[in-house]
DNA sequence: CAAGCTATTATGTCTATACATAATAAGTCA
DNA sequence: TGACTTATTATGTATAGACATAATAGCTTG
């Protein structure tokens, strides 16, 4: 393709703001200057300035043009795999041990942050992850029966709780935070640390259409690391 | 707009692979067909199909077609904003607090972690940003004198080093980690924490042109919560 | 002069068409 | 049969033209 594409485009003009060819809060050339000046159509430009509005690079405003935003909201992406997945990915052994099934009632901590009332039965998971035979990460899961009513038959021995989900359980939202935390007695005995020392949590909350599906709490130790380039 | 926007068709492919209309693994239909179902042209859904690829949602390949990804690595997205924005972005009162800033040679580990030589110049600061007067975040920060030479000038009691780098360095590539830890002296002395008990730290390097700018490792309370929806 | 209307303008988006490109399937020849 | 060539097909992307929409600037009117 001789032609410039909108992906040429767009590194060019992010080249210029990252060199402050355009400053923060400057106005950047209308859509036809730059199709002008790049030999483009503006349909091509537009491809190149819609990518980095999404980004937040710039901010774009009918009739008021295009600005590099003053505040360069960075955004940090993160892709999210399965354990196994992850594991493999660094070369490591994976391996998968479950701790403990079983059908129970959802304490009211759990119950409270899935937004559902008292009652509802679940089935909770304990379950472990290796890399090359070390703990690499704590799993304590809820799901809500209910939402799926498939899981009830579900032997967790043989498969963990996230793979058969994801593969078994459409979901439309999800919520994800993580902190850090001093390791309860449970993920300490699990992963091997001493109780109370610095473990990396991830917690996840999905749902489909409003309905929760699963609550679940993920304990790494203190030597995982979540990283991404931007 | 009476027309169907790009837009409404991805939310309505989104919706088909959520409920797994489309299973994980299984190929949609071609660009024509669908453009002919939705009653839009094909540039059209393309647009909306390409979305979903950038977004991880399906893989596409040519003449192959479009399946819907087998493991939906569900990308997860975190605004980082400067510090300041964040605290006062949760209502809380915004307080800022020179600890030390002096030049010095970075240590090993820092310009090791830089790509970069011994004996080169480096500012070090430390500081302490403050929500509602409590510790909300210590920071830790070199920056490498020959990348920004202006900083040699800046007086950080006035400014904050990530306030003042955002306005006045551009940068092109950026890492960023983070992990759990237990809080070194340093930091626990500054949060107001025991040393040893659970922080969260982000860790971030930049560049401009594969050209160090600067270090930084900040950390949180154990309160301290990175949350994103996805 | 303030309130409201109108023209202008930059972006948002769709369409139809064209060609490029990659991957595969089908066909061909030694 | 196996290696190579050619056709086919879905996606990738550019273009020109058109109209939509939001925000602003300027103008008009009471």
């Amino acid at each position: 393709m001789n032609r410039t594409s909108w992906k040429d485009i767009r590194e060019e003009l992010e080249r210029r703001i990252a060199v402050r060819e355009w400053a923060p809060g400057a106005t950047l050339p209308g859509e036809e200057t730059l199709a002008v000046e790049f030999g483009a159509s503006r349909a091509t430009v537009n491809r190149a300035m819609q990518d980095l509005a999404a980004r937040g690079l710039i901010e774009r405003k009918r009739k008021a043009g295009s600005k590099v935003s003053a505040n360069p909201v960075r955004e940090a992406r993160f892709v999210i795999p399965l354990v196994k997945q992850e594991v493999e990915a660094s070369g490591a052994r994976y391996d998968y041990s479950l701790l403990s099934s079983e059908f129970a009632e959802a304490p009211e901590l759990v119950s409270a942050r899935l937004q559902i009332g008292p009652g509802a039965r679940f089935i909770h998971v304990r379950c472990l992850h290796l890399a090359d035979r070390a703990p690499y990460q704590y799993e304590d899961r809820w799901i809500h029966i209910a939402a799926v009513p498939e899981v009830e038959l579900v032997d967790f021995r043989t498969i963990g709780p996230n793979e058969w989900l994801v593969a078994n359980a459409p979901f439309s939202t999800a919520e994800y935070a993580f902190f850090a935390a001093g390791a309860s007695a449970d993920e300490a005995s699990a992963l091997g640390v001493e109780p109370g020392s610095p473990v990396f949590v991830g917690e996840r909350l999905t749902w489909l259409a409003r309905r929760p599906i699963t609550l679940v709490r993920m304990t790494h130790p203190p030597t995982h690391r979540v990283i991404t380039r931007l």
